[in-house]
DNA sequence: GCGACAG
DNA sequence: ATCTTGTCGC
């Protein structure tokens, strides 16, 4: 771990509390046109089993979009999953399984929504905040919001409108299947956010980043720890 | 009060 | 998230 990952705050709260700690912290996301020399990108997923949590945080390559390193933790899962309140449940196997990478991605893309959320403060923003890095949310579904007419043709995208805001866009990132919400995490703006999304995609719905870290995350890979060590 | 509701 | 086989469409 060459870099510093401090808390910002405690982890074990009551729902309430979690609620106050985002409307607090809100203020701190940022989002700005992202267009720096990117060297590596970073997935981020949990996946869940019997109540034990697994984080696998993925960085690859951004030219080639291969995995150049693989960090995974597991730990009991303790608080409750509320919708809007995801983060609290996963970010602290998260913030483990960071510390065992030697570096850091230049920027992050997180299963999980960035402001496309109530207190516009979602997991992908909370993880941005804490390192202070940039960060973007890809969500599988909705949240808060809605959109419409989203055309059938891959890179097809309709702004997220929530309370009369846009929040986030749908995008299609792969022909005949739903689109994926992108939002704004922390530093990068949406134009750039969905770009960098597109550009990681290869085939699938879920970019590059977000796939690979899913797998490392899942079930699958969960029971083949059993039989086999990951390094 | 009722329904929605990331993973 | 997870429980789970086949089935439909691109
Ligand atoms: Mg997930």
């Amino acid at each position: 771990m060459k870099f510093s990952l401090d808390c910002l705050h405690s982890w074990n709260l009551e729902p309430n509390q979690a609620v106050a700690l985002q409307q607090s912290l809100r203020g701190r996301v940022r989002a700005e046109p992202f267009w720096d020399d990117v060297a590596s990108i970073g997935g981020v997923d949990v996946g869940i089993l019997n109540g034990m949590g697994r984080a696998a945080v993925v960085r690859l390559d951004y030219v080639s979009l291969q995995p150049l390193e693989v960090a995974v933790a597991t730990e009991q899962i303790s608080f409750p999953y509320i919708p809007g309140l995801l983060s609290f449940r996963e970010m602290p196997v998260i913030l483990k399984a960071l510390e065992k990478l030697s570096g850091l991605p230049d920027v992050f893309i997180v299963d999980g929504h960035g402001i496309a959320h109530p207190r516009r403060f979602g997991i992908a923003s909370h993880l941005g905040v804490i390192l202070d890095k940039p960060t973007i949310g890809c969500a599988k579904s909705i949240l808060v919001g809605s959109y419409q007419y989203l055309a059938e043709e891959v890179g097809s995208q309709a702004d997220l409108v929530a309370e009369g805001e846009v929040v986030g866009v749908a995008l299609r990132t792969r022909r005949g299947c739903k689109p994926v919400i992108v939002s704004v995490g922390h530093r990068v703006d949406l134009l750039s956010a969905v770009r960098l999304i597109m550009t990681t995609v290869r085939g699938y719905r879920l970019p590059e980043p977000c796939r690979l870290a899913h797998r490392f995350a899942s079930r699958v890979s969960q029971h083949y720890d059993k039989d086999i060590k990951i390094k």
